[in-house]
DNA sequence: GCTATACGTCACCATACGGTGACATGTCAA
DNA sequence: TTGACATGTCACCGTATGGTGACGTATAGC
């Protein structure tokens, strides 16, 4: 006779949080639901109504403790190409692209929550959209300091060429869950992600010999 | 009394055909189903069943007289830089991206395609990416033609480029339904992508500056 | 004219969804 | 001890979905 469950309202929170990542990761984000949810939590599924008003609460709620994204230190860590060694903006560049790509093939959830995005808005996709953005763009200040390059600058010519390139990694890390080959790369295999990053670090190579590393002004 | 509808296999297949593309266009892919089509269409749910033998069946039938993607020929179309200009091979691959780029915000049934085929896999989807697998490559095979380049070498070092590129594209344009701004570029004007046209040049122009455009062995 | 078939309509099924009200029971304060 | 509240269980509602069987009725072939 359904064995009376223990009450607590935190480890209740707590065993639905976990149930939305469950279900992401297992199911995918076309099967969040209130019931899936609950069912994954062994909760009643009235208790996402009443601890976090909805599922439209709980998914903010994930969305708060989780960690979706990379750390600008994460990308940002040594060893990293600097500007004293040849070529380091560029070689310092193709780097973190590496690195994100890398990160997303690593974060299974991540992938889901970035194919969510590009088919629906709700609380967990805005939240992951804003966390990203922040990130980004401290990503981008911080490596002209690191580069002595005037920010604006920076982020004139660095800022688009990042977003190609890592909407291209979002997209083809994203489609590598259920597509082999795209273009004739083969994305499910190292190999394929080598051949793009090495690609990827000859177009930059290509700017940043350019107007890029020329310091500019100074 | 609802009117008993004329007795036209053809035309009741017809429009629900219609009722595929008109449901994709003003609800997108996640409304798609027997009921919503056979509502759109007016026409009972059961046809579906006796005419298509289903759901898969009508999207497979809708997927093979729909054209989602670009034609070779008018990517290739003139005017296009060629082999006798400065900077032709560059500029032709600057252009291509373009086209490809405003290809796809023109069509908006075609992101709503490719945001599908990033959530699951079906026979519509299926049908476009190997559609698209081939034009892509036929339209490669010719530009190394059109460059008088070796097809293998080519290949190798331009598609992965334009994986790269054209993933970025096929992402930006599918997440501009709804995002507006990624990686402080403003995905929803025209200004944004141009921005980002000219990025992507200036990436294409730096690799085919150097290994590219040597006609290497010959 | 008669009959078989094709076409379309309708009613219905089981299932799943989001959401809510009512109730039992444990806990803690007065 | 009593009463208020918090926690959890359960039954239920309306709606929508995918899918099927039964029924008309117009058309075509004999």
């Amino acid at each position: 006779m359904s064995e009376a469950r223990e009450r607590d309202r935190a480890a209740t929170k707590t065993r639905l949080l976990q149930a939305v990542e469950a279900v992401i990761a297992e199911d995918g984000f076309g099967a969040i639901g209130v019931n899936a949810i609950a069912r994954r939590a062994g909760a009643d599924k009235v208790l996402i109504y009443r601890y976090f008003g909805g599922l439209a609460g709980l998914l903010s709620a994930y969305a708060e403790d989780g960690d979706f994204w990379w750390q600008v230190d994460d990308m940002l860590a040594e060893p990293l190409p600097g500007p004293h060694e040849a070529d380091g903006l560029s070689r310092c560049l193709a780097a973190i692209f590496a690195r994100h790509a890398a990160f997303l093939r690593a974060h299974p959830v991540t992938l889901e929550v970035i194919a969510w995005e590009i088919a629906e808005r709700n609380e967990l996709t805005e939240a992951l959209e804003s966390v990203r953005e922040g990130r980004s763009q401290e990503m981008m200040r911080r490596l002209a300091a690191r580069f002595d390059l005037e920010v604006a600058e920076f982020l004139a010519s660095v800022g688009p060429m990042f977003a190609l390139l890592g909407a291209a990694a979002n997209y083809l890390a994203a489609r590598e869950r259920r597509l082999k080959i795209f273009n004739g790369i083969d994305l499910q295999s190292d190999a394929g992600w080598r051949t793009l990053e090495q690609s990827a670090a000859r177009m930059i190579a290509g700017v940043a010999g350019g107007a890029l590393s020329t310091h500019s002004t100074d």
